[in-house]
DNA sequence: CATCTATATGCCTTGACAGGCATATAGATG
DNA sequence: CATCTATATGCCTGTCAAGGCATATAGATG
């Protein structure tokens, strides 16, 4: 018997591979077995398993065994992380976006200006 | 001049690298150059100035020259796209804590049960 | 202009992952 | 038990990213 030693990986690494997402994505409607998601996905049964085997080891999915199938569920917990992360950011671009509608609000009254940026603020030495 | 194609990354794959998720935690702060961040990161001016690259073509930052330093700056828009995907599950994993605090009010009344599953809900065939 | 400073880029090595294909495993069925 | 079905795993290969090191580039300064 192989050890093979899977590294695990964070929720981030995991969710930045495009077909774990879709799987993912697929799970969000309910468990699913494998062969179902291979079908959806297009991708190989192999492919598709040792995907489900990241999802599994970062806990993002649960198994469940009925007779040769094994039934896939989404375990959306992990996730929290990377919402976690984003939060902060959040906030920075809604603010954002309000400035920009500030802005276009005004311009609206303002003439056309050359598309150059702020009156050159004065560099600092070091 | 050579060319060097790089790929471009999506804001998942960015995000993915942990010094990459440092660069733009230190950068919520405001616009730092490139020096300040590798004083505070422990890693080598190259390597930062090559996660700066993958960032800025990624829009996820911005430069701005100033003399010989350039000032780096957040952009926090593309980041939208990662909100929008986990979106759905925020939802799932709300839903799922609530049960579980109304599992564990419940739980209050009833005499602990031995660690088993459900009880064993018939197989189907197929 | 020589030199210093700040940063970017190029090349190279190493390690890891994704997918292809073959095969192992385990339950079902006759 | 032989065989079929569903899935997992192993091996191999191509690809690519991350970082180390050296160097190029560009502005500053005397």
């Amino acid at each position: 018997m192989n050890q093979h030693i899977h590294p695990m990986l964070s929720a981030f690494e995991v969710v930045a591979e495009p077909n774990r997402r879709r799987i993912l994505d697929l799970l969000r409607e309910g468990q699913r077995p494998v062969g179902d998601l291979v079908d959806r996905l297009g991708l190989t049964q192999p492919t598709v398993s040792k995907h489900l085997r990241v999802l599994k080891d970062a806990r993002l999915v649960d198994v469940e065994q009925d007779a040769q199938r094994r039934l896939y569920r989404l375990r959306p917990e992990p996730l929290v992380e990377l919402d976690s992360w984003l939060a902060p950011y959040r906030e920075l671009w809604s603010r954002r976006l309000d400035a920009l509608e500030r802005h276009l609000d005004t311009m609206a009254d303002e003439p056309p200006a050359p598309t150059r940026r702020s009156p050159a603020p004065k560099r600092r030495k070091r």
